[in-house]
DNA sequence: TTGTAGGCGTTATCAG
DNA sequence: CTGATAACGCCTACAA
């Protein structure tokens, strides 16, 4: 199967190629005869451009990258799920890497995507990295980039994020306004921006109520896993039998504390409560249902595609743009594990 | 930031752009001299050859594209996840599009694909599609094509599945092994063949054990959803009393019921056991602990990425290709809820 | 060993 | 209104 050219229409027409290649974008300069001809017989041959010449000329390939720490993930498969359903509204299709939240991996996918010409960059640091020189790349080749989420501060792009001190603050606020005074906070990797924000916010409430903190009430994950919570849990039972609230970084690590704590038969959440983070389907299909944050994780798919659409728009109309960060709203779910 | 060309280092160098290119592709005939100075200027400028150019001179662009129903789902990400995976070790990248489980999109998305002239499709079918006119144009159009999963047996092209019927039949022979004699089946939607087959081995089990297969036992999802698993549950309770087994077509519908029948103080699996299809991760964490069916989702990527990749490679070498259909296995994973 | 020339398929400019 | 011509950047016979 031979594919059809802007050529062949032309001969089989005779007319010249560049009628045709007019007749096909509307030019007004092409009288209605021809370009219904053009038209009429595009169509029979089942014509469509060559992409890769097109890409070639307008030097652009209505292609972007996505470099996302994981993608089997509530929140991230979320954001992706926004993210290609609004490109595709402006006919723009994403290509999809996975940094499995390491830098090395991160690094060679963003020189990966640059070389093939992406007209724009999207990505969510892995936990590794930070304000590197990979990053800083892309923005001294000029190429659109946003980050969402877990983002670099120190890097000069768009950037859509929710404000993670706040939401923490709110949810250990939570905690304490339902009368819990010896709170503990598994807390996300040390690295990541996101998971240092929800631990001042936690620490933050605190302060603000009078609760004295206490540093060894804070347990780290390595990689906010179902064990970790589950272990973790068992660990605060153990070295601390006065805790009566704990602060999860993320829902998952809050629905293995609670498979622990429900295994030792500590009762949620008249005992203990629990609050997590992301709001992940899960939690509302649990015993006891979870309470959380709501991250929006669509709409920032949605929004951190439009401000990347604003950008490669001002870079081809050669018209300057000025970075933007838009700051998602999150709510407090609360459900039976802080009643 | 303009970007370099083989023109470039041509004249910086005083040599031709032919030379340069040759050099670059370490062909054999230029001398080691020139070679390095190439190299070194290369280098030094950061050079990177367009790959719209190329693209359009080798008439591929190492990208793929790949259609799935849904990508907030745990099984089809682990599948995203191990495509990616795979074609990135052979240097190829992956555009991801989601269908809906709409066939309307997934013709539109199946044609934007070959318009951008990706190297090859790989594609899960939407509910509601069957041998469709959009699958036969991949086949007739000459591309690379793989389905995995939700396939069409009457196209005529490689496919990675699992064998359903027998994985269906085992799940449910491990309820009457257990003991159940009066065995309902929620059932995905009445178009797809994995959800045919499924109910198919459903009834081929209790055929085999001389239970009297009865149609008011079955029921049929619109969207195979949590809410399903709950009110089909509801349903069975008020319409069968009798009822002691009940097989969910994927865990999602099966922690749906279950969590029906803990509201309503149904002790699972004494009075009712449930068995579930997938092995989502959520099934080890809810109470009680779900049995299931492992799915091999990451397998399936990398399965069908590699019978992709050799497709892609006779086209390249116009070598003729046979489809061939690989068959990934099953195994039962039992949990509380059929102890 | 190096370079010339033509082409991949489109689009843009400019002359007729 | 139409068409010749020249790019876009790279690759590859074929000449020199």
């Amino acid at each position: 199967m031979k594919d059809i050219t802007l050529k062949e229409i032309a001969i089989k027409l005779g007319i010249s190629i560049t009628t045709v290649s007019k007749a096909l974008k509307n030019y007004p300069d092409v009288s209605e005869k021809t370009k219904n001809a053009v038209l009429e017989m595009a169509k029979s041959l089942h014509f469509t451009p060559n992409s890769f010449a097109v890409n070639l000329r307008t030097r652009e390939s209505k292609t972007i990258g996505l470099i996302i720490p994981e993608v089997v993930h509530h929140f991230f498969s979320n954001v992706i799920k926004g993210i290609i359903a609004e490109a595709e509204k402006s006919g723009y299709l994403v290509i999809i890497l996975q940094s499995s939240e390491s830098k090395e991996l991160e690094i060679k996918q963003v020189d990966l995507l640059m070389n093939k010409r992406v007209d724009g960059i999207l990505l969510s640091l892995s936990n590794e990295s930070n304000d590197d020189d990979h990053l800083k790349e892309i923005i001294r080749r000029d190429v659109p980039f946003v980050m969402f989420d877990k983002i670099s501060k120190l890097i000069n792009c768009s950037k859509v994020i929710i404000n993670d001190q706040k939401a923490a603050f709110n949810a250990t606020e939570h905690l304490i306004g339902k009368g819990c005074k010896r709170i503990a906070h598994i807390r996300g990797p040390v690295n990541p921006q996101n998971a240092i924000d929800r631990f001042l916010g936690y620490k933050k409430a605190l302060e603000k109520h009078n609760i004295l903190f206490d540093k060894s009430l804070v347990y780290t994950c390595k990689g906010s896993e179902f064990e970790e919570g589950y272990d973790f849990a068992k660990q605060i039972i153990t070295e601390h039998n006065d805790i009566d609230g704990i602060f999860c970084v993320t829902d998952i690590v809050a629905i293995g504390a609670i498979n622990y704590l429900n295994e030792i038969n500590i009762s949620i959440p008249k005992q203990i409560k629990v609050i997590g983070f992301s709001n992940w389907f899960m939690g509302q299909v649990i015993t006891p249902k979870l309470s959380t944050i709501d991250q929006p994780g669509y709409d920032m798919g949605v929004e951190s595609f439009n401000l990347l659409l604003e950008e490669m728009n001002c870079r081809r109309e050669t018209k300057p743009f000025t970075p933007r960060t838009i700051e998602l709203p999150t709510k407090i779910i609360e459900r039976e594990s802080t009643l």
